[in-house]
RNA sequence: GGGCGCGUAGCUCAGCGGUAGAGCACUACGUUGACAUCGUAGUGGCCACAGGUUCGAUCCCUGUCGCGCCCA
């Protein structure tokens, strides 16, 4: 059955991959046939997500370096996995149940219930973004498809494996080595999720912001003179003020304002440092005094340069805080609502009024139990107390005002008022990457990684991978790791170099629990604080017990309380104790009976990024010594985009080291972004969003990968266009064609299965085994430097420019002469080549013509990448080709100009011509004269009315006595010769200076001199045809 | 403010010490051994600007001007 006349990708690609799947082409080991490994980890997409052009991208060139190392025969993995992503499936759950207002909302069906419908979720839609990766041809072997929280607790059936146990074990090692802790810190919050997250899950995103001018007055209505000097220290306003005026954007954080903070070089309020200024808010009767201190973050040019401090809700605040021994008042609660709890604001306020006057120390958990929210703003939303707290101040008459003219609308009359000082800042404000909400810094018991303690290993591998790699001495096996492009290690230094600690706890249900458990120290127990009831239990004093399992927590507390003493002194002493888990902290049962004391688990999960830091060992099996991780770890290669460079590589590379002590792999290649043809961003916002799904199904998946390929130059944003696909489409219909014209004429060998290399005879021939090889040798050193672009441009001019446009052309006076069989066997040959080649950018079209064009013993998928090189390119045979096309071209060119029919073939006439020409001539008469549309040639000088064709050992005339135009090939000539004469200037300057001939390499020289000499030879052409033409007339 | 880049044909971009390339777009013409998702030919560039290093600079260095991105 002949071939269709267009490659049918809808069709076929579904049809192919289910073929490669069902012969298990891509498992682990497939077609191995040396020890060499090479894999790859994918970077696990989000159980939710669905495929964008960044995965589509991405996942492009991992499938490229995949099944070009499986057909080279490396034992080769492609590992994929998804991520559980805890924020964004915890939303996207949570979001599903909302659409239905009969279901329960997370926190009415509890923690255990939430999570099954999770899982449930995942069984339903996590499959989506596999299905969609098929689509796109990637070759990862889906039998080992792993998941970020396989083998958690309550993990259903289908979903085992021990991800898990690594994320817990690893936990519990960082902890116990001291790399892991807890404290309260000022962290960013998420009041829509109610979560902590880390600096890189905020954005900053610039909105017009109010920046307030209040008046904080002296205690006790002391006053002093306010001065201020220009630059010369002559004094320009000077006034007496019984207050302190402070800039504020965010007014209801004054509510626990802890200090007052100037620079310490700030003349204007030497006075007063070390007083005491009221906060000009709250019920008048309980106004607090805080004091004026001074330290180095306040700007003397910003604002007043004073600062109010407010430690518990601003981060720069937390510094001053926490250098001035400033106490931080915390404002709000986990929705960044008032907080409405604790004592009464009187009571509240009295307490921190003795703080202030120095009569009082709180511990920490006290100071976070006080409650300074005045009472009638409670419960308010954040944004809501904020316009009480300006109301209440101006109508006190506290805020700084100017005077406005205003004209009243009724009489049109101009009067001055006095409003606010209100000033219009644009300003950055914090927001979450998910939720889009405004964060809230917030004073918060998280853990942390110390990341200080395990950087240095992170940062020493890839400073040592980086400097062999600009040696050119870059060894895989060397223990190190290099990050390509150059720039994309800078950018992970000067990251590494400047870490902050890593908060990993998040206030979620769908994540890892952090396995810690909780119980009251003992020197608590021991205390019958418990008993009094003096204190409630949320500040209660907490011993920590980390384990991997409760079991071993509860054995691990055990033998804290009962190896010490806990009741000395204590008539009740203990005899045992016994210690369950339990949903919190208790102590019971004393009094001469078995004291049983609960212990209870953290409630917090972990950043997602905590365990897809361990996916290179997690995937592989680790903890447990599996064959895999023996074999493919340390991993080949990671494949990444730029966005995530903190959020996961430099966390995968601390991780590894820190927990086995090995690099996760020894390349890190890191690709831009992909943007619409205007440059900007993809997004759903925009509307710009092209789907990587319906172009496949426009274009096919080919075009769309090798579109991505050919514009995958290192480091550089890709602007996607249609107009590109649609060439590169087009590029697949012409390998078809071509690979039509070899069914047609009889030159497929489905016979003999593959093609072997043929021997050939024909310079055209010999020459076109040439350029395979030279495109196979090209492939194979863009691939190996990760130069995608160039291989994929390397095989469209070879495939497109050489064999289609030249080649194919050649073979067709060849296809009954006496080189047939030969001309037969070598297109079959090259077509051969052709698909393997582009196997690994196009896997569908080239499996699909590799089925149809013979009766293979192999599927593409695993034939063997070929290893000819230089061997079969014939210089000879080269030049012959290369003199053939550019007469060809020559003649095509001077018949174009002179407007000669295109479908008039013409006599020529060789009028000079050198030994080799003539061979070249001969050799190749058929196909110069069918292309060039010849007819007959015949040796004389050169007939009058001629143009003439110059090429390299002679030249042509092509008697065109009456058809031409003498004045315009006169133009043409001239023109081509004042070209050539601009060349040879050059050159000759070039050489006719010494200096350059002394200094230049001896190859450059020689080559300069070879340029001229042609160059000469073609000039003097070209002016004997002038001069004929000239006698013409 | 700090860091990292980028200014090359109308557009999108390669190239990065030996005198400039591709694709698309554009113009003209279409010749039966596959292909109009095609073929042939052609137009088009002081490689942002100014200095420096060099026999030689689009390429290396310095500065200027524009434009991005990341982090504050």
């Amino acid at each position: 059955m002949p071939m269709e006349k267009t490659f049918n990708a809808a069709e076929a690609e579904t049809r192919l991959y289910e073929a490669w799947e069902s012969a298990g082409a891509f498992k682990a080991g497939a077609n191995a046939s040396r020890e060499d490994t090479f894999c790859i980890m994918i970077p696990p997409p989000n159980v939710t997500g669905s495929l964008h052009m960044g995965h589509a991208f991405n996942n492009t060139l991992q499938d490229i370096l995949v099944r070009w190392h499986r057909m080279r025969g490396f034992d080769t993995l492609w590992q994929p996995g998804q991520d559980h992503a805890g924020i964004a499936t915890q939303m996207v759950v949570e979001r599903e149940l909302a659409k239905d207002k009969s279901n329960q909302t997370r926190r009415e069906m509890g923690r255990e219930a939430f999570l099954a419908k999770v899982w449930e979720w995942k069984g339903k839609s996590g499959d989506t973004i596999i299905n969609q990766l098929k689509r796109l041809g990637a070759s990862c072997d889906w039998s080992r498809n792993a998941f970020t929280m396989s083998g958690a607790p309550g993990a259903p059936a289908g979903e085992e494996g021990n991800f898990h146990d690594a994320v817990i074990k690893v936990f519990v090692d960082l902890y116990n080595k001291g790399y892991i802790y807890r404290g309260k810190r000022l962290v960013n919050w998420d009041p829509h999720f109610e979560t902590a997250i880390s600096d890189l899950e905020v954005e900053q995103v610039e909105v017009q912001g109010h920046m307030w001018h209040f008046k904080y007055p002296l205690a006790d209505g002391q006053t002093y003179e306010y001065v201020e000097k220009d630059e010369d220290g002559n004094v320009t306003f000077r006034e007496t003020r019984d207050y302190i005026s402070i800039a504020t954007t965010r007014p209801e954080t004054m509510l626990g304002d802890g200090a007052v903070a100037v620079h310490p070089s700030d003349e204007r309020y030497a006075p007063i440092v070390g007083k005491l200024c009221e906060i000009p808010v709250g019920p008048k009767e309980h106004r607090r005094l805080i004091p004026i201190i001074t330290d180095e973050y306040p700007d003397p040019s910003f604002g007043s340069g004073a600062v109010k401090i407010t430690g518990a809700h601003d981060f720069n605040d937390y510094g001053v805080a926490k250098r001035g021994n400033i106490p931080c008042y915390r404002l709000m609660d986990t929705k960044a609502q008032m907080r409405a709890d604790g004592a009464a604001y009187a009571e509240a306020a009295a307490i921190a009024m003795s703080v202030a006057k120095g009569e009082r120390q709180l511990s920490e958990a006290e100071v976070d139990a006080i409650n300074l929210v005045p009472d009638d703003l409670r419960g308010l939303d954040r944004y809501e107390a904020r316009r009480r707290v300006i109301d209440q101040i101006t109508a006190e008459g506290l805020a700084v005002t100017i005077l406005q003219k205003s004209i009243d609308k009724e009489t049109g009359a101009e009067h001055l008022e006095r409003v606010p000082f209100v000033e219009q800042n644009k300003m950055m404000q914090p927001h979450g990457d998910r939720s889009k909400v405004v964060i809230e810094p917030m004073l918060t018991d998280q853990w942390f990684v110390d990341t200080a303690k395990i950087v240095e290993p992170a940062l020493e591998a890839v400073r040592k991978g980086m400097a062999a790699h600009e040696a050119g001495t870059f060894d895989e096996k060397a223990g190190y790791t290099r990050i390509l492009p150059e720039r994309d290690a800078k950018t992970y230094f000067h990251w590494l170099e400047n870490i902050e600690p890593w908060c990993i706890s998040r206030q979620l249900w769908w994540g890892h629990q952090i396995p810690v458990w909780y119980g009251p120290t003992k020197d608590f127990v021991s205390s019958m604080a418990w008993r009094d009831g003096v204190s409630d239990k949320g500040t209660w004093p907490l011993q920590t017990f980390c384990a991997a399992t409760a079991e071993e927590a509860c054995k691990i507390a055990h033998a804290y309380y009962w190896n010490e003493e806990i009741a000395a002194g204590d008539t009740r002493a203990i005899g045992d104790i016994l210690v369950a888990e339990g949903a919190e902290p208790s102590i019971a049962g004393f009094a001469g009976e078995l004291p049983e004391i609960q212990i209870a688990r953290d409630p917090d999960v972990l950043d997602t990024w905590f365990s897809s830091g361990l996916w290179p060992i997690g995937t592989l099996g680790w903890p447990e010594d599996t064959e895999e991780l023996k074999k493919y770890f340390p991993t080949d290669v990671l494949v990444t985009g730029f966005d995530i460079i903190f959020f996961w590589v430099a966390r995968m590379m601390m991780m590894q080291l820190a927990v086995v002590d090995q690099v996760p792999f020894h390349t890190v290649y890191v690709h831009a972004l992909v943007r619409d043809e205007k440059g900007k961003k993809m997004s759903k916002s925009l509307g710009n969003v092209l789907d990587p799904l319906d172009l496949i199904a426009e274009y096919g998946a080919d075009a769309v990968r090798f579109t991505l390929t050919a514009m995958a130059a290192m480091g550089r944003d890709l602007k996607l266009s249609k107009d590109r696909i649609a060439g590169y489409r087009n590029f697949t219909t012409k390998l078809w064609n071509a690979t039509r014209f070899a069914e047609m004429n009889g030159a497929l060998r489905r016979d003999v299965g593959t093609a072997d290399l043929p021997q050939a005879s024909h310079t055209v021939n010999r020459w076109i085994i040439g350029e395979t090889a030279r495109a196979r040798l090209a492939v194979d050193e863009a691939l190996a430097a990760y130069r995608f672009n160039d291989a994929a441009n390397t095989l469209y001019a070879f495939v497109w420019g050489k064999v289609c446009d030249w080649y194919v052309e050649f073979a067709k006076p060849l296809m009954d002469g006496e080189q047939a069989a030969e001309t037969r066997a070598t297109m079959a040959w090259v077509l051969d080549q052709c698909y393997v080649l582009m196997h690994p950018f196009m896997p569908f079209i080239t499996e699909e013509l590799w089925g149809q064009t013979g009766e293979r013993a192999k599927m593409l998928v695993h034939a063997d990448w070929p290893s000819y090189g230089a061997e079969l390119i014939d210089t000879d045979a080269d030049r012959e080709m290369n003199w053939v096309i550019g007469l060809i071209e020559e003649i095509r060119s001077a018949r174009m100009q002179m407007h000669v029919p295109a479908g008039l073939k013409l006599p020529i006439v060789m009028t000079a011509m050198d030994d080799k020409g003539r061979a070249a001539w001969a050799n190749n008469e058929p196909m110069i004269t069918r292309l060039a549309r010849l007819d007959g040639m015949t040796e004389s000088a050169a007939p009058k009315g001629a143009i003439t064709v110059a090429v390299e050992g002679g030249s042509f005339a092509i008697p065109l006595e009456g058809v031409i135009d003498i004045a315009e090939e006169k133009a043409r000539l001239s023109k081509t010769l004042e070209k050539l004469e601009k060349d040879l200037n050059g050159l000759r300057g070039r050489l006719s200076n010494p200096k350059f001939v002394e200094s230049a390499p001896e190859e450059i020289v020689d080559e300069t001199r070879e340029k001229l000499g042609l160059g000469e030879d073609e000039a003097a052409k070209l002016k004997a045809a002038l001069s004929r033409l000239a006698e013409v007339n």
